[in-house]
DNA sequence: AGCCCGATGTCCT
DNA sequence: GGACATCGGGCTA
């Protein structure tokens, strides 16, 4: 993917990335892949709900003002990893959450990813629908911080199928009620019926 | 379908 | 010491 293509404003980013595949090599040179179905933006210094409010400038944070393109896992909860696209530009701490992906490619790897910790199979509906899911079942740890998705080789997003507007729907984002007037903001993206999403899309009232 | 809760490390006050 | 861009299991309906 360009990096032209993620050298604007997170809100932009976030819907363009619907229908776009988030790519994978494992070392052993399998290749795994799915299209990006659920999305969240994070407008830097202004939002409340971003890790970078306030411009906050720290070792964790480093990656959002990185220029565009660089991936930012970051560590949650004691036990979970999500991933965001670094967005906007260069010292301009935007960055988008990857919250679900429809499997595509490698699917019995993220199988084994995904159910190894509980010994358990993992129905595939609840494969990568959610930020750490995803991760765990592309096998996505603190290892792809700082990753540039535009010219690596491990970690890449591809150009997809175009998703048109009918398609797509918006929420406020999942799990921040603590920020303020931010929290009701619709920064969150779907494609409305796929059933790959983290949660079932309903009209607003 | 909901609600509650425990697991668990890191960041920031 | 409290919060956390979560998940899965267990419960009540």
């Amino acid at each position: 993917m360009a990096r032209s293509f993620l050298s604007r404003p997170a809100d932009e980013v976030a819907r363009a990335l619907l229908g776009c595949r988030l790519c994978r090599r494992l070392d052993d040179g399998t290749v795994l892949s799915g299209m990006i179905v659920e999305t969240e933006a994070y407008l830097g210094p202004e939002d409340q709900a971003a890790h970078s409010f306030g411009g906050r400038r720290t070792e964790r944070t480093e990656p959002m003002f990185m220029r565009p393109g660089t991936s930012y896992v970051y560590f949650t909860y004691g036990m979970h990893y999500c991933m965001n696209v670094s967005a906007a530009a260069e010292n301009v701490p935007h960055a988008v959450l990857l919250r679900a992906i429809e499997p595509l490619e490698g699917i019995e790897r993220m199988l084994e990813f995904r159910s190894a910790s509980r010994g358990k199979l993992v129905r595939l509906q609840d494969l990568c629908n959610g930020p750490a899911k995803l991760c765990q079942a592309m096998s996505i740890d603190r290892g792809l911080n700082r990753v540039d998705l535009c010219s690596s080789d491990v970690l890449w997003l591809e150009r997809g199928k175009k998703v048109s507007d009918l398609e797509v729907g918006q929420t406020p984002r999942i799990g921040i009620a603590n920020a303020g007037t931010w929290a009701d903001r619709p920064l969150r993206w779907v494609v409305r019926e796929s059933p790959w999403i983290s949660r079932r899309f309903r009209a607003q009232s």
